[in-house]
DNA sequence: TATTCGTGGCA
DNA sequence: TTGCCAAGAAT
């Protein structure tokens, strides 16, 4: 790997004038004082941003570190309580896999997290990316960094023409013959901040951009047309039903299998719409309140809502009192089904 | 290698 | 309204 010292010094003098501001951050200032950023809290805010942006993740970063001001108080957490932190965020298994990586990191490393980027790759929800992200932006070390953002800024400095995702070892390269040896946590986040408001995907503004001088597609003319990118399918539509059973005061909700769509959330019975099965979870007139339209990652959704008083036992779910019912809790798709669900109650 | 897995903002 | 997009990982 080789890298050129030209082109780092110029991002990161760029990035020393422009470093966006973020809770979990520090600053290059303060960096080059000798201050490192707490391991944790780049892990978490590393996993919350994972396919998320900068502005969806704050709130929830500060509310558990505020909860959870540390891994081994993390660890210690019980489930139910990390799930319903993490709803609306999405991408639930994030979740799942942050309880379980904040467990491992108490019970088999003492509660310090690795130094190393391969011993962060072994723990529950490390990947390649953010094993190098924690690993140069906490513990300095020289780790290529490779999202979506890095993505975009390389295949553009080299007219990378090969569409994603097959590109991506030949970017990961690229990207390491651009990684500062000097101040690799840095550089980590110098290159991210560029592809995030420089190089942008639509409209970069190269005429500001600190890499402009050394970019072939820029020289091309052929900025705004890469990455190029395989077609994804087109989302088919499924339909389902969910049903609110009440009784004096209580809903009848149901923690939703560990696996799957929306693994581990709270929500209201459904009847297969997911993939589970199900009828309705009791006995009851059932009266239909309305529909809830919703878009996941791969699927539209329209489901009927229906709601109904339970006199007689329930076949599944359980029985939560409303004052300890936090609609908070539910993941969206379920929140607009109770939003719509409770005028009928 | 291809699929699964959320959500909200934006043009 | 629709499609695209965001600091990906697990299987």
């Amino acid at each position: 790997m080789q890298t050129d010292p030209d082109l780092t010094t110029q991002l990161l003098a760029w990035y020393d004038r422009h470093a966006r501001v973020m809770p979990w951050r520090v600053s290059p200032a303060d960096r080059a004082a000798g201050l490192r950023p707490d391991p944790y809290r780049v892990w978490l805010s590393e996993v919350m941003l994972q396919q998320t942006t900068v502005a969806a993740v704050k709130d929830y970063f500060h509310r558990f570190t505020a909860r959870w001001p540390t891994v081994t108080e993390l660890a210690a957490a019980e489930d139910a309580a990390v799930m319903g932190e993490w709803a609306g965020l999405g991408y639930y298994a994030r979740a799942r896999n942050l309880l379980k990586c904040a467990r491992a990191v108490v019970a088999d490393h003492g509660g310090l997290f690795p130094d190393s980027r391969a011993g962060l790759l072994t723990l529950p929800g490390i990947g390649p990316y953010t094993a190098s992200a924690i690993a140069a932006i906490a513990f300095d070390e020289a780790a290529t960094v490779v999202d979506g953002n890095v993505e975009r800024v390389m295949s553009r400095m080299f007219l990378v023409e090969t569409p994603l995702p097959a590109a991506k070892p030949g970017l990961v390269a690229l990207a390491g013959r651009l990684t500062s040896l000097d101040r690799p946590g840095d550089h980590a986040q110098a290159v991210m901040d560029l592809g995030a408001t420089i190089c942008t995907p639509r409209n970069p503004a190269c005429g500001i951009c600190p890499w402009t001088h050394a970019c072939a597609a820029r020289a091309a003319g052929m900025q705004a047309e890469l990455p190029r990118k395989t077609p994804k399918a087109d989302k088919p539509l499924r339909r389902g039903r969910v049903w609110l059973g009440h009784r004096d005061g209580a809903v009848l909700l149901e923690r939703r299998a560990e696996r799957g769509l929306l693994g581990g959330m709270l929500g209201l019975p459904g009847d297969g719409w997911d993939g589970s099965g199900g009828e309705a979870p009791a006995a009851a007139d059932w009266q239909e309140v309305g529909e809830v339209r919703h878009t996941f990652t791969h699927f539209h959704l329209i489901l009927r809502v229906l709601v109904g008083r339970v006199d007689g036992a329930a076949q599944r779910g359980d029985w939560i009192s409303r004052a300890d019912f936090r609609p908070a809790d539910l993941p969206t798709v379920m929140r607009k089904a109770w939003d719509l669900a409770r005028s009928g109650i």
